[in-house]
Parts: C-alpha cells; structure tokens; sequence
DNA sequence: TGCACCATACCGTCCGGACGGTGTATTTCT
DNA sequence: AGAAATACACCGTCCGGACGGTATGGTGCA
C-alpha cells in the first residue's frame, strides 16, 4: 500500500472523474484512500489544498510526458509541437489522456480565478512560449498547438469527439504542418 | 423594468461572470433581481432549471451572431469558417464575448454530464459540420475551427491570452487559411 | 373567481473544518 | 543505557452555517 498522501490523491483524482466536483467530499475521498478524515486534514489542511495538490500533480506529468515526447523526437525542428500534439490527442483524435476531465473538475472545484490555477497559467503560457521557439515558422506552430488545445477542449467540455476519419486527416496535416 | 423571468436570468448571468459558481446562490440571485426567492423558483423550479435557462440563451445568443456574421460575409466559400472564428476571438486574439467564462460556470455548476448539456453537444457537433461543408478544404476548415476553440479554451480557463503582436498574425494566418 | 405572479417563513441536509485525542518513532537528557 | 520529552502520522466526533427547496399566503388582473 502507497504512502496514504498518494493514496488520498488517487482517490481524489478517481473521484472527480467518475463522479464530477460534487462527487469530492472529504469524507469519501478519505474513506476511499482508507484514511480517516482528520488523516487527510493531516496531509491536506483544507479541500482547496487537496484539489491543488491534485492539479500541481497532473501539471508534473504533463510536463514529464511533454519532455519525455519530445526528447525522442529525431528531428529537431518542430519536435516540441509534434510533442505538445502528441500528448494531447491520440492518432485517432481522441483525448491522450484524462487530463481534460480531471482539469475540468479542478476548474470548477476551484473557481477559475483561484491563486492556485496561478501555476496552470505559468505552464501553459512557457509551454505556448516553447511552440514560437521551436525551429519552425512561429505562426504554424501556433495554430497547430491552438489546434490542439481546441481538440483537448472538446474532451473537457465532454463533446463528441471528430469524426475519426476527419480527425486522423486533421492530425495528419497538423503533423505535417510541423515540417516546414 | 423588464420581465421578472429576464432580469433573472441576467442576475445570474452577472453572478457567474463576476464570483464564479460559488457565487451562485439563489438568494443573492433573487436579490440582485429585485425578486423575492420565491418568486425566482416559480420562473425556475430548480436551480438546475436556472443554469438550463442561461445555457440555453447563451446558446441561442452564439447562433445568432453566427449566421448574423456568416450572412454579411461576401464571398460564399469558407464564410462560415470566417464566422466562427469571428464570433469566437477579435482580431486581437482577445475573446469576442463572455460566453467561454459563462460557458465554464454553467459547466460548473451543472457538472460535464448534466442532461441539459446535450443542446450544448449538438450545437457543437453542428457547428462543426458546418466547418466541413463550407465549399472548402474540409481538413482545413476543421484545423481553423480547432484553432479558434483553442483561443476560445484559454479565455474559458481565465489563460493568459497570447501575445497581441503574434495573436494578430495568427488570426491574419487562420483567416487566409479560409481562402484556399 | 380563478389564475398568473410573487412574498414570507421555514425546514432539513449536507459538508467543511476544528479539535482533542492516541499510538509509535526519534531525539534528548542524565 | 534507560527514561523523558518531543515530533509525527493519524483517528473520530461534533458543530455551525450555508443553501436548495417547500409550504402557504397574498395581490392584482382578466
């Protein structure tokens, strides 16, 4: 058995995607995680701590995701794009990830102008600054990766998703708008 | 003084916008519109009910500026695709409206699977059917519809929007993208 | 006189968090 | 070394108030 802050994450995170924000309460994430509610208050002195940790979590392997993608790119032009595509969306336009879902719960656990989103807005700022330096013609890498925002918005909005013929196609050429 | 019904909603709607969905309380809604809490829930018998009737005015409020837009546009082919964008970001890359920070209380407050988000989902997936039988290349038109709901994502999750200089060049890109 | 529209008063529940414990390492004192 | 003291990790209960919703009554208009 992890240690029980682990634990109290991962129950958290199951939750709030199975069961949206109103599914979050205290009381069943720590039943969950097989902790006390007093031993979650332990790790986590409020509710808005425990949502922050959850987020500062997801940010952490985003990025670990981001970095390891683009490191294993051969060429170098474009690969950070290529990355940021990859680690949004599937070949077949669906969601990489529950990342969409779980930003979602945070978001509206939080209030979008919670301080601790401050981090989120850091992030996704130097990660938009890493597209326009990435070897290619800014402009494109721009719309590529804003292109792949909006596929990541689509899955956190829980849209349908594209066509998967349309969206291979659609990732196709965003892929190919990466070479030149 | 208008209807009792609209000043409610507009209540809420300002509600949402200035304090996020914490701040939607039924009470203080009723206050701000000059109503007494009973006679909210006779116009919404639900909080729910509230949230449903936002949603879909905002909603109704986007088609209308969509087709408004789509109907002034000169040239036939990739009108549509210029509309969406239009009604989605200024030329400045600033969002067009409040609908992504109304799009996200609503979202909130209801949770991603609520019942009353279907309209949203099949708007949505219209929307985008449209992008696709805009007497352009269909790849294209969707990579630009994309594009322009990852602009609309970061303002949703309050993002520090891009930089005006570049902003400009890639709305000017996205738009020329149109005219293939 | 009945119906649309609205006010007042009230209720029940849910949930976050405070708080006072308890057992077990770990360090400090003698 | 052995006792004392302190820190750590965790438990379980209780409270307070916020909020959604109900029940009931009143007023003007058709």
């Amino acid at each position: 058995m992890a240690g029980a802050r682990e634990r109290i994450l991962n129950a958290a995170e199951a939750r709030l995607l199975a069961g949206g924000p109103v599914s979050l309460v205290l009381d069943a994430v720590a039943a969950d995680a097989g902790v006390s509610k007093g031993g979650l208050l332990y790790h986590f002195a409020s509710k808005e701590a425990l949502v922050a940790g959850l987020c500062r979590r997801m940010l952490e392997r985003f990025d670990a995701d981001l970095d390891a993608l683009s490191g294993s790119d051969a060429a170098p032009a474009g690969a950070w794009t290529r990355a940021y595509l990859a680690s949004t969306v599937t070949d077949d336009g669906k969601p990489a990830d529950n990342s969409a879902r779980l930003m979602a719960g945070i978001l509206a656990t939080l209030g979008r102008d919670s301080a601790h989103l401050e981090e989120v807005r850091e992030r996704f700022a130097s990660w938009h600054a890493r597209l326009e330096a990435d070897g290619i013609d800014e402009t494109t890498a721009t719309v590529v990766g804003l292109a792949a925002d909006g596929l990541w918005l689509s899955a956190l909005l829980g849209l349908p998703p594209l066509d998967v013929e349309t969206a291979r196609e659609v990732i196709r050429a965003l892929r190919e708008m990466t070479r030149a």
